[in-house]
Order: C-alpha cells, then structure tokens, then sequence
RNA sequence: GCCCUGGUAGCUCAAUUGGAUAGAGCAACGGCCUUCUAAGCCGUAGGUUAUGGGUUCGAUCCCCGUCCAGGGUACCA
C-alpha cells in the first residue's frame, strides 16, 4: 500500500531527525493494528530503542507527534507499551475505496506480452483405478495456483502428465480378459474408470489367494509372490505391450479409452481443465534416450548386470537407478522425458509441479539429474509439495476400502447441499434447473474451499463420517454473504436508487464500515502473497475475513433503509467492491459464486 | 539406523514470517427474525502452543535435547 511507504518516509526523516541516526528497513516496519486497540497501522519501536538511547514509550510518542506534525494523512496517535498506533484520516479510506471500485480488475496485474510462462503440472493419475479424495486436493491445488498465477500476471499452460503404462494396467487387463466377461462400460452403466479400477482389485484378489495356495503347497512367500500365473500374465502383458503386440495395445486402448472418458467427467464435475496432456507412453522414450545420452557423455555409469545408474553421493545422495538391468525405463527417466519434452514444446519461465510431499526426494533427485543433464532449468524447477489426506484412523488404504472416492464424495456434497436447501426453502420459486445448478455451486464451494482453507504444505484431516460443513469458516457462508449482497444490490436497481464512488470530503465512517475498508486494502498484498508462497489458503482465510465483517456490518447497519442518501450511496458502492473481491478471490480458488441462495 | 516434515481449545483449522491479552468455525450452553436472505448476528465456556532447556526488550515461530505421529531412504509409482 502506498501510504505504508509514505509514511515510513516521514517516519525515517523523524527518526533522523529526533535521536540522530538512519533507521534500517527492518525498524520500520508498519503492521495492521489489531482490533482490539484503537489506530490503523501500527509502528513497533522497541528494535530502534537501543539505537535512540530513550525509553519505548518516549520513542513512540515523539515519534507520533513527529507524524503529527509532518504527515498530513495522519489523523491521530497513541501509545501502547512501545507501540505507536497511527490513525488515518477517514478520507484516506475513502480514497481507497473510489480507487478499488474504479479498477475493473482491482488487486490483480494485468498479463503483459513478455510475461514469464509458468507452466504447472497437476492431477496426474494413474490409468488403473479412479480418482480419490487425495487426487481431489492435488486438483484442487493445482488449478487454484494456475489462477492465482493467471491473477499476478503470469502466463500458465495447465498440463497433466497420464501414467498410461506400466504393471498396473496390466494387471487390469488381465483380469479383463480372465474374468472380464466381455463387460464394458456401455453395457454395465459402470463409469469407465470405476470399472478398470474395479478389475484391478479383481485381479489383486485372484492373486492373492493364488499366493496363498502356491504356499500351501510348499513354495516360500516370496516365491510364491513372484510366480503366481496372475503376476506371470501381467508381466507378459507388460512385454508384450513393449513389443507393440497389436492385440494387447488394442485392449490397452481400449481400456484406457473408458478410464479417460471416466477422468473427463470427474474434472468437469470439478471444474478443473488442462492445455496440454503428456502420456507417460509417448514420454518414457525420450527419458530412455536421455538416460542413454548421458551414459555416452559419462554422466552415468552402467553396471554389470546392465543398469544404469546416477552417483549422487557427492550432492549429499545415493546412488539412483535410472534403467532397469533388462532395459526398460523407471519413473524417474519417464519425469526425464517429460519434462525435455516440455521445454522443447513451450519457453518455460517455470515449472511447477504439484505433487504430494511423499515424493519430495524424488524431485530433489529429479532436479539434479535435469542439471547434470545441461539443461539450466532443472535447478529450478518448483515442487509444490503438498501434504496427504488422511482420515481420523490414519492414510487412506485402497486394500482396506477406506478410500474415499472422488465421484462419490461428489454426489454426496450434491445431495446434502440439495436437502439443505430444500429445508430452507429459500429456492421455491427457482427454476429446478437453476436451483440444481445453485446446489452443485454451494455443493462444490463447500467441499473446494474445505480443502483449500488449509495450508497446503500441511497434512489434512477428513472425516467421511461427518459430512462437511454449510455453516460457519465455509465456503457456502462466503457464498451466502454474496448472494445476500447481490439481493440488496438487485432490489435497490428494481427501486431505481442508483450510486456511484463519489464521496463527500468528511463523512463520519462507522467502525464496522472501516474495518471493511481496511480489509479491502489488503487484497492486492494478499493476491500478490498468495502467489509468492504458493497459497491458496491465504486467499481463502481471507475471503472469510471480508464476509464476516460484513455479515457483522449487514447486521447493524440498513443500507437500503439509510435516510442519509450520501451513507446510503457509500454502502452501496461499498457493497458492490466487497461483491467484486470476493468473486474475484473465490474466483481463483474455483469457486462460483450464486446470485441467490 | 539415517534423512525430511509435523504436534496449537473436545474436533477441524488460523496466527501479518520474532510483536500487544494465541484467534475463527464446529460441537455445548444462552440470547436476536413485523425491518435489505437467520446458510446470519451477539454472548458464555473452552489453552502451561507435546515436553525440558537456550537465545532477547519480546518466542507458537529461531537453536539444542526428549517424547509422539507421518513420510522418505526400492531395478514401485
């Protein structure tokens, strides 16, 4: 904010002038003054104190009536324990507010043509079972970051990285073609991906009591778990598909058709999209031969039995497999070929990738074979490392059923939000369409802003016994303070009032109404933090802070019913800004935001 | 074993990056609809910030020890 650093101007020069000597950047610093004391920015003195060779109470209020007297926003002052707290003049707030409201896109930066190109990978889902509520927060985050860059300027290409091959579709397959009889999803109604994923527990439970019998009759665990004929099928399936058998890329087409048409209906139930899809099988080989090409240049060594290896240890690292001893590729050389793939196809500014924090070795390992392999971008590429979703019993286990299904959580949050509704009553004479398409809105702005609150580096809890919240620190309280405001604003154009941010010069604020202000002037710095650490949640805790101060003020104060035409006037400029910021914040979190609820 | 994370109200989460009396919501209890949407507002209660030390004007935040939980350390992804 530009009186921040007007006011340190003045508060520097004081300091010069008063105890004799330049103050560094960090005994400056302003901060909001908390609630319960009475300012607007708040100057704590106590690291200059030494310096000025006077007591916090005598630095503060000499430095006060110094603002006093130099600065002309500066209305009034107090001190509080060695803290200064400086009020501005109402005006300056109400200055604040005619500039919000004449800025289309107030607290955002407009994308420039040489802007940095940040590309940012998220989703990314295995093609053998659908997606879960751990996937559901990586989606989340990692369109809700694509915005937030988009929002500072940024040019984003959205990208998702398909792991289409490898053991674990085969072992779908193989229960398809053994047990499968014939189904698909046409003629089941089974959704694509629910139904590979349901071969692939198929398949793990044949296997399964395939181990138990071969040990049984004599064979250890071991060799038990490495020669059930299941496994063995699924292996051959896996080297045939490498050897471009065309019966088994066939089937892996077409089960991998099903899984995407199911992804495609799960991301559009979610909101979330993609400008670029990479496929691991169109990837992989270029990783092999980047693998290879640095085995040529010595950058890697082979061994005897065949693989090819990374000698980290002088990074502080183990020695990291890179090819297999018969050849074939791991994940880390598909990530390889993905990315040179990448920056081959787009001029990366940066790239960022949101996985879970369970992999933070794998990208630190990931970066400095990208280095070694002389591409400049590898030390910088950003793992946006978020943590799990777990439940209040501990991880979410696929083979204990414990996995909570996106699709199904989904349909869940539809329905509570419809029963909710319904029990209010407040949609009766909406259009069915409209209202089913206002509960999804409230449906999704729950379950998204539920996740999107946290901090993202952290772990989570959900429990999938208590449905989520409507009520309190949610996304549909925010969405009903909008469709309340949206109300009021429709009603005053249905009676003709019209207004417009022009404001007398002394208008007496009430404090609710300056608290709101005051919060309005924190957007930019807040969409502007958001993107320097990576946090959606600052966003949300924040659209959270705005609604419920003017829950507060909507409460206490008509604005409608205000006889003082210039008050009535402010509140509904009023209004209208905090109605823009919050579609603006929820925006980039994406959240819609309803007319009426 | 070694390397990362984390531990804040009964529960789910905050805390302006070292600042004032650690804040919200849920759950509990008590109030507020003849007035712009009560999915709201107000109040009561709830804390030795896991624990023991240290650094300083000041520590939930930084350093060291201990306990607990999670993750990683695969020719899995």
């Amino acid at each position: 904010m530009d009186i921040d650093v007007l006011l340190q101007k003045t508060l520097q020069e004081g300091v010069e002038q008063l105890f004799g000597f330049t103050p560094g950047e960090a005994m400056l610093q302003l901060q909001q003054t908390r609630k319960e004391f009475e300012g607007d920015l708040t100057l704590v003195v106590f690291p200059m104190v030494k310096s000025a060779r006077k007591s916090p109470a005598e630095v503060a209020s000499a430095l006060g009536t110094y603002l006093g007297a130099h600065a002309p926003e500066v209305a009034g002052f107090n001190v509080v324990n060695g803290f200064l707290n400086i009020t501005l003049h109402d005006s300056i707030w109400l200055d604040l507010l005619r500039q919000a409201v004449e800025d289309e896109n107030y607290g955002m930066k407009s994308t420039e043509d040489n802007a940095e190109v940040v590309m940012i990978e998220y989703s990314s889902p295995n093609t053998n079972k659908p997606l879960h509520l751990g996937h559901i927060r990586n989606n989340l985050l990692g369109f809700s970051l694509a915005e937030i860059m988009k929002g500072n300027g940024r040019k984003v290409v959205k990208t998702n990285i398909v792991n289409d091959r490898g053991i674990h579709i085969c072992k779908s397959m193989v229960a398809w073609q053994q047990w499968g009889n014939g189904e698909t999803p046409d003629n089941t109604g089974i959704k694509g991906d629910h139904l590979v994923g349901d071969f692939y527990v198929m398949f793990d439970k044949h296997y399964k009591e395939e181990v138990a019998a071969l040990v049984e009759g004599g064979m250890t665990q071991e060799e038990a778990e490495n020669q059930a004929p299941s496994l063995l099928a699924a292996r051959e399936l896996l080297r045939k598909w490498e050897a471009h058998d065309e019966e088994t890329v066939a089937l892996w087409k077409m089960m991998n058709g099903w899984v995407y048409r199911g992804f495609d209906a799960t991301y559009r139930e979610l909101g979330v999209d993609f400008d670029k899809i990479y496929y691991e099988s169109e990837t992989y080989l270029m990783g092999r031969n980047e693998v290879l090409r640095g085995l040529r240049e010595g950058i890697f060594y082979r061994r005897d039995d065949g693989s090819v290896w990374a000698d980290l240890t002088a990074e502080g690292l183990d020695h990291k497999v890179l090819l297999r001893s018969d050849g074939t590729s791991v994940y880390m050389t598909q990530d390889i070929g993905t990315a040179k793939m990448r920056f081959d196809d787009y001029p990366i500014g940066k790239m960022i990738y949101v996985v879970g924090n369970e992999q933070n070795y794998h990208f630190q390992v990931l970066s400095l074979l990208l280095d070694k392999l002389g591409y400049r971008w590898g030390r910088e590429l950003y793992h946006f490392s978020y943590g799990m979703v777990e439940l209040p019993s501990g991880k979410m286990k696929s083979r204990e059923g414990t996995v909570v299904d996106a699709d199904d959580l989904i349909a869940d949050m539809v329905n509570v939000a419809r029963k909710m509704g319904q029990e209010l009553g407040k949609m009766e004479d909406m259009e069915a369409e409209e209202a089913d398409k206002t509960y999804k809105m409230i449906a999704l702005g729950a379950l998204k802003y539920f996740i999107l609150k946290v901090d993202p580096k952290k772990n989570m809890t959900f429990n999938p016994e208590e449905s989520i919240d409507f009520n309190g620190n949610t996304g549909p309280f925010i969405q009903y303070t909008h469709a309340r405001i949206m109300s009021v604003l429709r009603k005053a154009r249905e009676t003709g009032i019209s207004f417009s941010p022009t404001f007398p010069q002394a208008m007496p604020l009430e404090a609710k109404e300056k608290e709101i202000l005051k919060t309005i002037s924190e957007y930019p710095a807040v969409v502007e933090e958001a993107a320097a650490s990576y946090s959606p949640a600052l966003l949300a805790n924040y659209c959270y802070e705005i609604a419920r101060e003017f829950n507060q003020f909507y409460h206490d104060h008509s604005i409608l019913n205000e006889p003082d035409a210039r008050k009535r006037n402010f509140r509904l400029v009023l209004s209208e800004c905090v109605v823009k910021i919050m579609r603006s914040g929820m925006g980039m979190l994406g959240i819609e935001m309803p007319d009426r609820m």
